[in-house]
DNA sequence: GGATGTAGGTAAACCGTTTTAATAACCGCG
DNA sequence: CGCGGTTATTAAAACGGTTTACCTACATCC
């Protein structure tokens, strides 16, 4: 049996009303030192613990956020939802983890969950699918919504500085001397927007040229870095570098490179957008900027409990830590 | 404002009670299909969901499933909370996540979490800290637990088939014509035993040796495994193949071999338990055994639901599918 | 025509907390 | 001694469902 706030009241001599208020602190609450004392001593000793579906149903909040994302298994999410669920514990809320793709094919459980209540707000990273919509407006007209990674006039929204790193990135490779420098991007979302920004500026500011032919879409996963590559090499004149949006892209990307016979760095330099532990073990070691994911959850965390608090939409960006280069062995100066 | 019971009932003209026994199917209900229709039009109209927060306290259980992990960044935990977590909205169940470090850093919201019923019950993927020790206590007297790639006595656990996807990559091995193949093990844990035992097997039954100098401990990290490589380098006779009881690990043993000067699969032929996507992009591309990691989270809260069923506490073995050899490229015929 | 049965509901308690308004006990004061 | 003012505590409603027991028509049967 639960032990309730009433066996709590009758062990220590008083009504659940007093046992509650001790507890919560209430701060309109006289009580005798002694009483409280007692108090205390009951629930320690019962080990009570609230009951959180009954203080839900009293609050009208469920102290739960939900985190709905694309792919769990992908390992910079991983690192958002780490830091996203570390966040939530501090502020004493609970996370639920959604799949975005099980969600839109009628998952019945998360519009229960949306509209029963059981999360007072919804952390979402959206790739753009058209599943994305349909969990957007599920959630957004019920409960506080906080994109991840993107931004939006209507909802809040938190994103890493993607000019920033992306423009270290491209710094990095003109550094060491390249002129022509190409960009595997990821989508066609908003920050792949910001991210093409940052190469394009850094090139232009060095007084080389950001060809258009050298901007090429790729994406989030190994096989499509392959693919992105394979078109790029085709391009003439050929770039002797390549800033690669995603650290899965950047390994299909070298794949893609063996394959043409090129050798890395040597013949092609390949710096990544996002690190990984794994990166330093691969072949060519992987140059890579690394970016706060984990920071970037927490942010997500804190934007949503703010707005949950009453504030209005906002978006924030994470630079704190801010991008950092990670110079490993897949570049360096260009071919003579 | 919530669009309670009470609105629906008002909407169709009937009390609370029926538009309850309606919606739940209530078998004992006499009713007219007039009556019926009524109450599931009004539900429909006022797009009712029941409070999940009610619900919860009426009936003193949640719907929500917990699941503790060292490591959610880990792309071979991210394979099992895909699979929990997918399981888990089939059956109408939620899915907290929860960070075992964490937790065991005093979190006191996870305590809240399971002495307060907002979790039904729990998944554990423990890893032999002591922090698993803590929590096992905190949750397993409270509430249904059960242990992912683990075996308990007293606690309901599943696993992989751990010593047939060692025999499987042994054998690999042997059928190449090794003769002298060694075994990075993964850590003190009983699945690591179980490795072990399929690794030992196979080699005695193909009449070749399990030298003790050849089983070494690794982990699960790319740096354990490094670390565990390089040891078992220095051993003589020195191996020709090489299993590794995890896929971070190898990638870490193959930076290990190539320290040594050592080509793979040339000179040593290495193994992976576990794939990962991207294990055909490495160099060498790794050779590894895939382990239905989905399946393994999928039947985790399939036990568990049996066990909040009221059913008893029993250890599964989960062999569909069963374990896949993947050949690539870091395993050959040995050295001449 | 009174007992019996059955279809079609309803009333009310209950789950465990929180919170507001009310009340009892006590004190000093005139 | 009766009154106002604290001080300490309580009673009760409310949150939104579920469930059991009960009630009311109406029809049936002998």
């Amino acid at each position: 049996m639960r032990v309730s706030i009433t066996d709590v009241a009758r062990h220590a001599g008083v009504t659940p009303a007093v046992v509650s208020r001790v507890l919560n602190g209430d701060p309109k609450l006289q009580v005798r030192a002694e009483t409280r004392d007692r108090v205390l001593a009951a629930a320690r000793d019962l080990d009570y613990t609230p009951s959180h579906a009954a203080r839900a149903l009293r609050h009208n909040r469920a102290g739960a956020l939900g985190l709905a994302v694309h792919d769990v298994a992908n390992p910079l999410y991983g690192e958002i939802i780490l830091g996203a669920q570390r966040a939530a514990a501090e502020a004493g809320h609970v996370l639920l983890l959604a799949d975005i793709d099980g969600l839109a094919r009628g998952d019945e459980t998360f519009h229960r969950a949306v509209h029963g209540g059981a999360i007072d707000g919804l952390l979402l990273q959206r790739a753009g699918t058209p599943s994305d919509r349909k969990v957007i407006t599920t959630a957004s007209t019920r409960i506080p919504t906080v994109l991840l990674n993107d931004r939006s006039e209507s909802l809040a929204s938190v994103a890493l500085d993607d000019a920033g790193g992306t423009r270290l990135a491209t710094q990095h490779l003109v550094d060491l001397g390249h002129t022509r420098v190409a960009h595997l991007k990821v989508g066609g979302t908003q920050r792949s927007g910001q991210r093409v920004r940052g190469w394009r500026e850094t090139l232009t500011r060095a007084g080389l040229s950001a060809d258009p032919g050298w901007l090429v879409a790729g994406g989030h996963t190994v096989d499509s870095g392959l693919a992105g590559m394979r078109e790029l090499l085709a391009v003439r004149p050929a770039p002797t570098g390549v800033v690669v949006g995603n650290v899965l892209a950047a390994i299909g990307a070298l794949t893609a490179a063996r394959e043409a016979g090129l050798r890395v760095p040597e013949d092609l330099s390949v710096i990544a957008f996002h690190d990984v532990t794994y990166a330093g073990h691969l072949v060519p070691s992987l140059t890579a900027v690394a970016m706060p994911m984990r920071e970037l959850g927490a942010a997500a965390v804190a934007l949503l409990l703010e707005r949950l608090g009453g504030a209005d939409p906002r978006h924030v960006v994470v630079r704190d830590p801010e991008p950092m280069l990670v110079a490993r062995g897949s570049t360096a100066p260009p071919p003579a």
